[in-house]
DNA sequence: TCTGGGGTCCTAGGACCC
DNA sequence: TCTGGGGTCCTAGGACCC
């Protein structure tokens, strides 16, 4: 019998923000962006969700339904410094600690009595330290599962902690909507919805093949989720440290839709930029390069190629991002770009001689720009393309997009 | 309501190989 | 070659999470 605890920081983003300003407690707060940008909610204090705002809601639609609230930036660096703390308390109380996203965390607390007691007076204890040390209020839920545990800190919530005693799991989910299991969506909601089931309770009496017809393997872990097993879908049973990356993305919303070359040339020259040096950070070469477009209209495509060899340069995946884009690109007017990469490897693979120098001696140039990137800010160094964008002037440009064989340092501004 | 940006996982069809 | 069946890789799209 295992004991899981699931950490969960109430309105995090909005309570960072508190720490830095302490003059916004207790007002209505939204951070995403300005009331009239392109974007949506990324965090809303309590005072502004009970006029509706919530987050994933455009700001425009919060700004509707709460002008007086403040709106505020957000500031990611604030948010993975606190998380680290975060992390770093969660370390000082048990080893077996597993970050699931920024403001949340799975702990394995088996077997931990001895030491921190029985799992209610553990996460009291857990939740007191945290206020301690970082300022900031949780929720904690506490039960035999991972999943459980994440639906308990949920009801838990705010600034609450919330037992599930052995053997009570299937009965402590029956009577919640199906929604509250992680994994149930808007569109999986109404397609059971449309089968009369609407309570996790009504989905636990089922029959798993019923489920695993209708719905496939998807199903068949659903039907063990309504009964509080942790099996397949997004819950991997055991609690530990996340893997290495599966992909690697950046995408930008335009904040008025274009359809200028120069501009949207540019964009994919930062995007490629941004994705190879997140690469280069984590030691990994991507094989797949993937492209995405978004019109005015919202219609939305993705076109990958996979290349011979894996790649973590610059001008190799934005030749790659440049040719799916002139290829697929109908001209009219863009709203969204994306560049995306995957199909890791550790290592970059069949390459001949000739390629490898030049490839060395890129690697080389390249972690020199990221160094510098660190010292003075991200836009100190770029490609010509990125460059041009940044500045509007025109630059000579390496028509192929490529290496070359006399190794180019990459401009610096 | 006029819809971000970063991810994970799943499905399904077609190519290709044995 | 009219034909089969499995395995793997690639590509596109979509649901979902924070």
């Amino acid at each position: 019998m295992r004991t899981i605890f699931h950490v969960d920081m109430d309105a995090f983003f909005v309570s960072v923000e508190e720490l830095f300003d302490p003059s916004l407690k207790g007002k209505p707060v939204v951070v995403g962006g300005r009331p009239d940008a392109r974007g949506v909610v990324s965090a809303a204090s309590y005072a502004a969700r009970k006029f509706g705002v919530h987050s994933a809601m455009p700001l425009r639609t919060a700004y509707k339904l709460c002008p007086q609230a403040i709106f505020l930036d957000g500031h990611p660096h604030r948010y993975r410094e606190c998380s680290e703390k975060v992390h770093e308390t969660l370390l000082s109380f048990t080893p077996t600690v597993e970050m699931a996203s920024i403001d949340e965390a799975y702990l394995d607390m088996t077997g931990t009595e001895r030491l921190h007691g029985p799992p209610f007076l553990a996460a009291h204890k857990l939740h007191e330290r945290i206020r301690e040390r970082t300022n900031l209020n949780c929720s904690i839920g506490v039960s035999t599962a991972k999943l459980v545990s994440k639906v308990s800190s949920d009801q838990a919530k705010p600034n609450g902690v919330l037992w599930v005693l052995p053997g009570n799991e299937a009965r402590f989910l029956a009577p919640l909507e199906v929604r509250r299991i992680p994994g149930v969506g808007k569109v999986t909601e109404e397609n059971l919805r449309k089968l009369g089931i609407r309570k996790v309770g009504d989905l636990a009496r089922l029959d798993d093949g019923f489920l695993e017809e209708r719905f496939g393997k998807w199903g068949l872990a659903l039907a063990g989720k309504s009964r509080g097993q942790d099996a397949g879908g997004w819950f991997d049973s055991a609690v530990g440290g996340r893997a290495v990356p599966k992909s690697i993305s950046h995408e930008h919303t335009f904040g008025n839709d274009t359809a200028d070359a120069g501009t949207l040339h540019s964009t994919l020259s930062r995007l490629s930029e941004m994705v190879c040096r997140r690469l280069r950070e984590h030691g990994l070469w991507a094989r797949t390069v993937q492209l995405k477009l978004r019109y005015s209209d919202f219609s939305t495509f993705t076109r990958a190629h996979t290349l011979d060899h894996a790649s973590r340069i610059d001008t190799e995946v934005l030749a790659e991002a440049r040719n799916l884009f002139d290829r697929n690109w109908t001209g009219k007017p863009v709203r969204l770009l994306g560049v995306h990469v995957g199909n890791f490897t550790e290592a970059e693979g069949q390459m001949s001689l000739l390629d490898q120098g030049s490839s060395d001696r890129w690697s080389k140039a390249l972690d020199a720009a990221d160094r510098l990137r660190d010292k003075y800010g991200e836009s100190a160094v770029g490609l010509a393309g990125g460059l041009r964008g940044r500045f509007q002037e025109r630059v000579h440009e390496n028509p192929a997009g490529l290496p070359g064989k006399r190794p180019r340092k990459p401009a610096t501004s």
